[in-house]
DNA sequence: GACCCCAGACGTCAGTGGAG
DNA sequence: CTCCACTGACGTCTGGGGTC
């Protein structure tokens, strides 16, 4: 839904395989939808948090193919076989989970500032009053996702870090709220005793403090990286699942055709 | 309250594939 | 070939719910 979308307002998006999504909007309070939806077009209704989600799904394509040749159908099997990103999968659909709860509904997801890389680095002075914090050094990811880290803060993934004369990296520990330091010496951040540990294993000596500094990076990137990624994938689970409602529907609306034609055809027989 | 279990989130490592 | 983004796998932490 984008950004400033009111009550009442709707959306409209074009997947692939032809599948064709409108997203109405409307607060929760007295409201009486009829959608009016032809026969082969079934609609999912869904509340989401304070509104009514009504998602109007023409599923064209999927029906008008199937005359087509097979070679269409086999491009879109090796596709799905292949199995790509999520990132790929989800700019191929562009159709993100609309029906998403509470954390999400919020968010603007048109399907483009939803995917957008994190590609963009930029370091800035931060000062800051911590003794064991001065110049600490904000690393801001830019055209970071929204909805990712609890850090983020609209479109920019903000991960702050200092290091000391000594040479030690200092990190932020608490969440979202920064209370805390703990010093994370070059190489201590080993699997499993991340934060937690203050102990260094390796010792300084053996790591350059460029190669500390590149290494202090690589995880910080990695880091904001996992979370995105699993944003995406928890996104393009819920996408999968919305598909899955999409697909019963049509089903069931098909199935109830299909007896209402026999019936007839039994009607005229007799 | 103490304990256990479970689901979810996190950070890191390692492997892979694409871009230059 | 190198660099980098992405992602699966792993171990850890944390909060909630159930049981005693």
């Amino acid at each position: 839904m984008s950004e400033g979308n009111g009550p009442g307002t709707a959306d409209i998006e074009n997947g692939n395989q032809g599948i064709s999504v409108v997203h109405v909007s409307i607060p929760n309070q007295a409201i009486q939808v009829q959608p009016v939806i032809q026969a082969n077009q079934p609609s999912v209704i869904q509340s989401a948090g304070n509104f009514q989600t009504i998602q109007v799904v023409r599923v064209a394509a999927v029906d008008e193919d199937l005359s087509s040749d097979d070679s269409e159908a086999k491009k879109r099997r090796e596709i799905l076989a292949r199995r790509p990103s999520y990132r790929k999968i989800l700019n191929d659909l562009s159709s993100p989970s609309k029906m998403d709860d509470d954390s999400n509904s919020s968010q603007s997801q048109d399907g483009q500032d939803s995917f957008v890389q994190a590609n963009t680095l930029q370091l800035t002075a931060h000062g800051d009053a911590t003794p064991a914090t001065q110049g600490l050094q904000t690393l801001t990811m830019t055209n970071a996702s929204p909805t990712s880290a609890s850090n983020s803060t609209g479109s920019t993934t903000i991960v702050q870090y200092a290091q000391g004369p000594d040479g030690q990296f200092y990190i932020p520990v608490g969440g979202t709220n920064v209370q805390a330091y703990q010093i994370a010496a070059p190489g201590s951040l080993a699997q499993g005793v991340v934060m937690t540990s203050g102990s260094p294993i390796s010792s300084p000596q053996h790591m350059s403090e460029e190669g500390s500094r590149k290494r202090e990076l690589r995880l910080l990137k990695n880091r904001e990286a996992a979370r995105e990624c699993r944003r995406k994938k928890k996104e393009y689970v819920k996408c999968l699942e919305n598909r899955v409602a999409v697909l019963e529907n049509q089903n069931k609306t098909l199935i109830e055709e299909l007896k209402a034609l026999k019936e007839l055809y039994c009607q005229k027989d007799a």
